[in-house]
DNA sequence: GAGGTCATGTAACAGGTTACATGATTGA
DNA sequence: TCAATCATGTAACCTGTTACATGACCTC
């Protein structure tokens, strides 16, 4: 039900393909929703169907035809009254946390590479929320551009992203502090009363 | 593909029946994975099934009789070499943000609501966090208790979980400073060149 | 006696993922 | 010439959600 509507919130931003929207959608891009481009094309196809966004077909050359989607008034007013109601509240879902959660029993080295990895990801969406911001600011302190944006929707969601990724840097880095310490506990046995986990 | 060794790792903490599981898996409660009760006595059955976990009927007296679920050698290994694979991205996908992304089009003062609800959820899940970690840390301090416990798994998804709803709330002040400020300037349009949006 | 908790489930459906297919163009 | 990008899609499958059902107990 709401990837219908994250695709309407898109495309406030203006006409988008479905090549476009996925790309938005990537799960290493999205700071709102993500979805892969078969829910997308799926859910465009319905969305047409449904009178919220019209497609028009634009034709290339050199390239193969696009069908380019736009909100209709239909299609706004839906996404306005979806903001009325209730949200359901986010589920956690992480690989990474549930690999964690049982890093005592599996294999340390590989987990802490995993974290370090996710914190790779991590610097890499905050640069790109970065540029996103400094495009969005154009030039004025924060102040000014909440003043003069008639649209602060965008900017609020790359705010919450990225904390989401500075969070994650914090984390992972006490992480890697705390499974160090360990490794090198359990490398000298004599120093501790710490347990050598079996793998 | 996870939630089978997210239940595997939810067993670590010892034998549990698919209710015991349905509320540390709830959405309100979870802090590595969430589940609603008919995936778990889905996946329950298909790892019983597999000989990853073990269920012994235990007959109880005014209550229905219940099948208590118990990790196996096979299944602790299974959940070991999980942790040494690559984990995929966590996928952004909060039906808040959606409409936080449209609330300039849409029913700001609705939005507001669920940003308030959605700090309320946050309070109670750290109060529910820091009642985990006060009982993980038996007294000692941090430092004492990572040096002592065999099981640090737990204790750093709960410290995610922490900044996780800490960040919920950070953000969620800011959101309502900018919308009240909005608000009060859309109040006395004269103020400032800010569009009052089309609701 | 109403509503909540314990305890388990079925059925039907909606949502999401993976693998594959096509075919031209552009850049290293 | 090899890989990536543009642009769309089908088919099959797996995961997740919703509604409903049962039945006894306990507390207000």
């Amino acid at each position: 039900m709401s990837l219908k509507y994250a695709v309407l919130a898109a495309l406030l931003e203006g006409e988008a393909s479905g090549y476009d929207l996925a790309k938005v959608f990537d799960v290493s891009v999205a700071d709102f929703w993500s979805a892969t481009p078969q829910q997308l094309y799926r859910e465009l196809d319905r969305l047409a169907e449904g009178g919220l966004i019209a497609a028009r077909v634009v034709e290339q050359q050199r390239r193969p035809n696009k069908r380019v989607f736009t909100l209709t008034r239909a299609g706004r007013d839906a996404l306005g009254a979806f903001t009325a109601e209730a949200p359901r509240p986010t589920a956690v879902r992480d690989e990474l946390l549930v690999m964690t959660q049982a890093v005592d029993i599996g294999d340390r080295d590989a987990v802490r590479a995993s974290v370090e990895e996710r914190m790779e990801w991590a610097r890499a969406k905050l640069a790109r929320y970065e540029r996103l911001r400094q495009r969005l600011l154009a030039g004025r302190d924060e102040d000014a551009f909440l003043a003069e944006t008639d649209r602060v929707g965008p900017y609020l969601t790359l705010m919450r992203g990225r904390s989401f990724e500075e969070e994650n840097l914090r984390w992972g880095r006490r992480v890697l502090e705390i499974l160090d310490r360990r490794a090198a506990a359990g490398e000298e046995p004599a120093s501790g009363g710490v347990v050598r986990p079996v793998v």
